[in-house]
DNA sequence: GTTCGTTATTTGTTATAACAAACATCCAAC
DNA sequence: GTTGGATGTTTGTTATAACAAATAACGAAC
């Protein structure tokens, strides 16, 4: 065996850095991921079939990769199969919106607490989000706050540099994403300060246990249109 | 509209009882349940290569409901992807299972914690699982009590009656499946109380922070053959 | 008008084949 | 012995077709 390292292609640390390893994107993944965002920003309301053949014809693909972007998706329980076998946008009883706010305040606040050790430039962004947010209470423009309140939360996720956990979180984000968009259906909130700032000021002093804190008031506090909502969706 | 319900089938409530429903399970869910048990009993040793026509071939179907049944699997982060394409058993890094424990401590913790307001009797089949675990303790059979160890945390995990938790929580289980014959690298424990008994115990009382408490010392203490294992086949 | 049975279409499921890229094998050349 | 390249195999990916079950559309009988 040569004196190299195995595990490096020739040259590895010679290259310069633009010089990355070229991501192929299959079919399937690229239907995934667009079907992704287009569930987080709540694109896709609760009830909708997604057939596999129209499905293919519209991403004008086959069969073939169609099903395994949407399965993919309903193993991630973003989407859900119906008696038929049908895939469809779930909709979130109360039972199941409850459930997963109490473990988004467990991992977030974990989330949160590990971040407390983060760098500061990443906190600054932190409350470049927030800043965004409060701009478009202002101009009541509710569902850009929507997708930046999402991205508050998993950048805070991401803070705490713990992938598995980032991981599970963002799922129960994509599955809230059908009925986020009723976030401010009670309301805009004018909580004096805005428990977003008492998160990013315990993560500037390093604080672990005010940051959880003040993440398990942000999402019991926030979310309560999204209750609103599945309350009167049960009704009707 | 007639007066019946028009979402019961007709006569639906004079059946016997024991006319169920019977479920069609396809073959791509069939491969997909047999892959998950391996795993989760360590059937499956990390780094083994899943190819897609050789495991057909061991099915006896064909390419198409086994690649569902893998990357179902793999969408689930319990089979991974190498940078062929090629289905793999992941290796766990000590990074991760650090991480799994923390979450699992949340998570179970907050399962317990509600459990604690279970019926008597599901505590008494979690009493006797671990009166089984005792068992293979001294007569050494340590694979049988690795899978009873596994069967008591998921079971205590139903009594929390959440079940989106307990789907993460399983998942979790799952990725640990390939290494968890090693629970018992570090030796045989021989605390006095279990900290399994303490956890039966608070749930009898109805004590939820003793629960939680108890599940956390258990996620602590128990695990150190994992790491063991973990750190030397990194250092191998 | 309602109900029942028939037909036609659409659905999810599975098998098969074609394709390109990656891999392994082998042999010649030095 | 090592290197280099040609070749054959195996891999993952995608498209397509066949199948059965479910659904929808339609029309006849009461």
């Amino acid at each position: 065996m040569s004196s190299a390292s195995a595990s490096e292609p020739d040259g590895g640390d010679v290259l310069p850095d633009w010089v990355r390893p070229l991501v192929k994107e299959s079919l399937s993944e690229r239907a995934y991921r667009e079907l992704r965002v287009a569930l987080m920003r709540g694109q896709l309301r609760p009830d909708t079939r997604l057939r596999l053949r129209p499905m293919s014809a519209r991403f004008g693909i086959s069969a073939t990769p169609m099903r395994e972007a949407l399965l993919r998706l309903v193993a991630e329980k973003a989407l859900a199969l119906d008696a038929r076998g049908s895939v469809v946008v779930p909709r979130l009883t109360l039972d199941q919106l409850l459930e997963i706010r109490a473990i988004r305040t467990d991992l977030e606040g974990r989330a949160a607490a590990a971040g407390a050790a983060g760098r500061a430039a990443e906190i600054d962004a932190l409350d470049a989000i927030h800043a965004r947010i409060s701009l478009c209470h202002a101009s009541r423009d509710f569902a850009r706050a929507v997708n930046l309140n999402t991205e508050f939360h998993l950048t805070l996720c991401r803070l705490g540099q713990m992938p598995i956990l980032y991981e599970i979180v963002e799922l129960l984000w994509v599955r809230c994403g059908p009925i986020l968009s009723h976030l401010y259906d009670d309301g805009v909130p004018d909580w004096e300060p805005h428990p977003h700032r008492r998160i990013i000021d315990a993560l500037r002093r390093g604080d672990p246990e005010a940051a959880r804190d003040a993440v398990r008031e942000d999402i019991e506090r926030g979310g309560r249109g999204l209750f609103a909502h599945v309350r009167a969706a049960a009704a009707g």
